[in-house]
DNA sequence: TTAGATGATGCGGATTCTCC
DNA sequence: GGAGAATCCGCATCATCTAA
């Protein structure tokens, strides 16, 4: 059938449900009796946008602004690191109000913070007040709102290319300390774009001129000792949150690189070595 | 192993809020 | 206005972590 023959069919048969048809390409569909049919201008659009929606990345994450923290990671213990962390799925977009999740109209009481945390609501109090007195946390009428200087909900600029992002979902699924979730919180600062790998030079564009971290200079950045911080590091990769690349021949030379389903700078998905690396972790825990 | 530092929590008194 | 509940705050104690 040419394509007149066709369009013939699909004026004496106007009307015909999009979804009853089978589509052939972008422009013809057949039906279940086998006739032709051409697309509209608009039913193209539409199919074009629902490819789009399908296509896009719609996990939920927030944005944490990579120099930024380091003043709170400077001051702040491993644990109160923590807690700033696990406060990231309940920001709410736009506003950076502390919500319930999917809930923006219900703020986070210090009692669903205390739940949160794990902790009781006097502790939950205490944390609080510490967060507040850095300026990392606005209590405004019982409602919390986190500094947009550290972390936010909404398009980032395009001129800032300091920002890494923490998927929720990914996050959630790790069963671990808030002294652990700290540790690689602390991390943050430190991450390269094309690799996740933790180095010194995060914002160096040429890779060869990347200094890449070894555990001992990881061990600095958390203001632990190489004992403390090699134990706190084999946690970490154990539950899948980060993993370890080898420089070379010395295999004792270990790289630090992040989970690219919880932290990435770049948009979209990893490139095929990270996904390789941390491959078992998606399939568990992104649907 | 031990001492010091840090964090979590219980206790009790003071203050504020709510309801009658 | 008063009673009871809820919350806040400071202090003390205990548990855990860390470094030597």
């Amino acid at each position: 059938m040419n394509n007149d023959a066709a369009r013939k069919v699909l004026q004496l048969q106007s009307g015909a449900p999009v979804g009853s048809l089978t589509p052939i390409s972008a422009e013809w569909a057949r039906d279940e009796r086998g006739a032709l049919f051409k697309y509209t201008q608009s039913e193209r659009y539409e199919a074009a946008k629902r490819r789009r929606w399908a296509a896009r990345d719609k996990r939920h994450f927030s944005f944490t602004h990579m120099q930024h923290i380091r003043e709170i990671t400077q001051g702040l213990s491993n644990k109160y690191c923590g807690y700033v962390l696990l406060l990231q799925p309940y920001i709410a977009f736009k506003s950076n109000v502390l919500v319930t999740e999917g809930r923006e109209d219900t703020p986070l009481t210090i009692g669903d913070l205390a739940q949160v945390w794990d902790v009781s609501k006097r502790t939950a109090r205490v944390i609080i007040n510490e967060l507040e007195v850095r300026s990392i946390v606005f209590e405004t009428s019982g409602t919390f709102t986190i500094n947009e200087r550290y972390h936010f909900r909404k398009k980032a600029a395009d001129d800032v290319d300091a920002l890494i992002k923490t998927y929720f979902t990914t996050l959630k699924s790790f069963d671990m300390t808030a002294a652990d979730l700290g540790f690689v919180y602390k991390l943050l600062p430190y991450v390269h774009y094309d690799t996740n790998v933790i180095c010194a030079d995060p914002f160096v564009e040429n890779p060869e001129d990347v200094r890449f971290l070894n555990e001992k200079a990881v061990a600095d950045i958390a203001g632990m000792n190489e004992l403390k911080a090699a134990q706190a590091l084999a946690r970490l990769r154990k539950s899948g949150i980060i993993g370890e690349w080898f420089t070379g021949h010395d295999r004792r030379d270990k790289l630090t690189v992040l989970n690219p389903y919880v932290f990435y700078r770049k948009r979209g998905e990893p490139d095929g070595t990270l996904r390789t690396l941390f491959a078992a972790k998606r399939a568990e825990n992104v649907k």
